[in-house]
DNA sequence: GAGAACTTTCGAAGCGCTTCAACACCGAGA
DNA sequence: TCTCGGTGTTGAAGCGCTTCGAAAGTTCTC
C-alpha cells in the first residue's frame, strides 16, 4: 500500500505539505505542488479512507435508507437512488445503502461515524424515524414530505401542484367528470404522503373548475383493468382519466382506449410517472412527468449544502410540469 | 463522542480488554465481560468506523457495482441488490453502492480502502472490467457469468437449465413447436451473458426433444403485443411459449390468451420472472421464477465466505425451479 | 513446594491521515 | 541595518481503534 508517507518522500517534501497539496487547504508554492501531484500520480497513491476521516472527522460518505422492496414504482426509487449516486459524486460523496428502513439503521451508521449525513426515503406521515434523526447530530433530508412540524428538511415533487394541473388540463379538454386512478389501497391506507398530497390538489382542483372528480384506489397489477371498468360502469359520464399507478398505467390506458372506442366517446388520459414509462406506453397523450432521478439529486444537493455551509432545514418541492402532445399544442 | 477510552474507564478496566470483549478475539472473564458490555450499552458506544478500519486494516463494507438504469428488469436488479444488502448485514458488512458502471470506480473504492472486496453485476462477455478486478488485491465476485476464463468468482441463476425446463413442460403439456420470446434486441445483440445462456438451453432441449423451437427478440414495452402477434401469424402451428421479458409478459400473456379463445386452441405461456411478478399477471398457469433475491444472497455469501477463508474462485448457478399449476400437478 | 502451563488482563506501539503552532525565508518599510 | 508582515513549509500531536508481547495471577504436575 502507498502511503502519503512515500509521496512525500517521492516529492522531497514533508507529509504535511502534501496533505495541503491534496486539500488546497494552504497556500502551496506552483513547483511543489506539481513535484507533489506528479509523485501522488506516478506512485498511484490514494488516500486511505479510514485514516482520512479518522483525521478529519468526516467521512464523505452519505447513508441512504431506501425501500428496497418490489411493488409500487420501483422505477421512480430507482431512478431516485441513481441521482442521489450520481449527484453524490458529483459534491465527492459516496453512498452506503443502508439494510433496513427502521431507525436502528441510522442510529448505526450515525453513531459509528460511517456517514456524514442521511438521506431517507418512503417517509411516511408522522414517521418514528423523524424523531431519530432529530436526535442525531447528524444533518439528514427526507425524501417525501411528511405532515406536521418539519424539523428536517425535505425534498419532493409537488404531488399536490401535479393534481391541479392535471384537472386544469382535463377541463381544458372539456371534461367535466374526472377521476384519479390512484395508487393500491394499501398505500392509500397507510396515507402515504404523496398519495394524500395528490388527492388533495387533486380534489381541491374539481371543486374549483366546478367540476365533479373522484379518487379511486387501483391494485398495480392486471386486476387494475377490473378497478377502472367498475369506475367506468358506475359513472359512464367520467371522461377524464388521471392515472398515477405505474404497474397498472399500461392496462388502464388500452382498457380506458378499448372502452372509449366501444362508446364512440372522447375520452382523455393523464398519467403521473416517469417520462421514460410513459414513452413505453402506446397513445398515451398526455403525461405529467415524475422527474424522480431530479428529486433525487435535488436532496442530495440539498444535504450537500447543508454539509458544506450548515445552512437552515428547508423544504423543496419541484413543480410538475406537462410532457407530450399538450407542450406542443 | 463516546470512545472505547470512556468504556475502558467506566468498566474499569484497559482499553485493550473492551477492544477484546467487542470482537471477542480473546478470552475474557465472563465477570469483566458483563461488566464491559454493561458500561457500552450504558455509554451507547459504538466504535468509529474509521477508527476501526485503520487499525484493522478492514472497513465491514462490501462495494456494490449496480446497473441502476431503468429499463429492463428494474424488479430484478431491485430484488438482487435487497438480497445483497440484506445478506450482507447478516455478516456484519455494510453496501457501499457506486456510482459508475465503469473500471474507476472499482478502482477508487479499492484503492482507497473503502471496501474490503467488490461485487460487480450486469457483466458482459469480456468486460474489461474483469480485468480490473483480477488486478485488485481486493476480492471481488460476480453476478452473472461471463464466457471465457474464469478468473473471478460468479454466481448466477441457471438461465440455460431454465431454457431446459420450460422446453419439457412445454413439450409435456403436449406441444411440439415453441417460441422463446425473449429480451429486446439490444440486449441480444450486445450478447448480454444471460439471454445467450436462455437461448442456448431452449434450443439445445427443442433438439433433444425432437421439437421445433424458435428464438424472438421482443420489446419490453406495449409493443410487444406486435412480436407476438407477427411471431403467431408467421407459424400459426406454434402453440407453446416462453417469456422472459419483464416489461412484455402482461401484454404478450393477455395477447396470447385472446388468440388462443380466438382460434380456440389450448395455448401455453411459461414465464421466466420473479415470482411476485408472475402473480401480478392473471391467468399464468406455469412460471420458472428468477430467485432474484436469492441470487443476490449467495453471491454475498460467496464473497464474505472469501473474506473469512480465503477460498478459491468458484462459480455457482442457482438452479431453476417450476412454480405455480406445475408444482401442484 | 517449585516450576510448568494456563488464564486473564494490560501497556504501548502503531494504522495513515489532518491540522495547529511554529519556523524559515523573503522583500518592503523605517 | 533592523524589524515587520507575508508566504511557504515543516514537525509533531493527536484522531480512536486493534493487536502483540508481556505481566500478573491461578491451577497443575511431579
Amino acid at each position: 500500500m502507498v502511503t502519503i508517507a512515500d509521496v512525500a518522500q517521492a516529492a522531497g517534501v514533508s507529509i504535511s505539505t502534501v496533505s495541503y497539496v491534496m486539500s488546497g487547504k494552504r497556500a502551496i508554492s506552483q513547483e511543489t505542488r506539481d513535484r507533489v501531484e506528479k509523485a501522488i500520480d506516478n506512485l498511484g497513491f490514494s488516500p486511505h479512507a479510514g485514516a482520512r476521516s479518522l483525521a478529519s472527522r468526516s467521512t464523505n460518505v452519505i447513508g441512504l435508507q431506501a425501500p428496497l422492496r418490489t411493488g409500487v414504482d420501483v422505477h421512480v426509487v430507482m431512478q431516485i437512488v441513481t441521482g442521489v449516486v450520481t449527484q453524490a459524486r458529483k459534491h465527492g460523496y459516496d453512498i452506503l445503502l443502508l439494510a433496513s428502513d427502521d431507525s436502528k439503521a441510522l442510529q448505526r451508521a450515525a453513531k459509528g461515524s460511517m456517514v456524514d449525513a442521511l438521506l431517507v426515503m418512503d417517509v411516511e406521515s408522522d414517521d418514528p424515524r423523524i424523531d431519530t434523526l432529530s436526535g442525531l447530530d447528524h444533518p439528514s433530508v427526507l425524501i417525501g414530505l411528511p405532515q406536521g412540524r418539519r424539523a428536517i428538511p425535505c425534498v419532493d415533487f409537488d404531488f399536490e401542484a401535479a393534481g391541479w394541473l392535471a384537472v386544469d388540463r382535463l377541463v381544458a379538454l372539456g371534461h367535466r367528470r374526472l377521476a384519479l386512478i390512484g395508487s393500491p389501497l394499501e398505500v392509500m391506507a397507510r396515507h402515504t404522503s404523496y398519495a394524500d398530497r395528490l388527492a388533495r390538489g387533486f380534489l381541491a382542483a374539481c371543486e374549483a373548475n366546478g367540476v365533479v372528480g373522484t379518487v379511486h384506489a387501483c391494485p398495480s397489477t392486471a386486476e387494475a383493468v377490473t378497478t377502472v371498468a367498475d369506475v367506468m360502469t358506475d359513472d359512464p359520464g367520467i371522461t377524464g382519466f388521471f392515472v398515477h399507478n405505474e404497474g397498472a398505467l399500461p392496462h388502464v390506458a388500452t382498457t380506458i382506449a378499448q372502452r372509449g372506442r366501444q362508446r364512440g366517446d372522447e375520452l382523455a388520459v393523464v398519467a403521473l410517472c416517469p417520462d421514460d414509462v410513459a414513452r413505453s406506453v402506446p397513445g398515451l397523450a398526455d403525461s405529467i412527468a415524475v422527474p424522480a432521478e431530479a428529486i433525487g439529486a435535488a436532496a442530495t444537493d440539498m444535504i450537500c449544502e447543508i454539509l458544506a455551509n450548515g445552512t437552515k432545514p428547508a423544504v423543496r418541492l419541484l413543480p410538475p410540469a406537462l410532457t407530450g402532445d399538450a407542450t406542443t399544442s
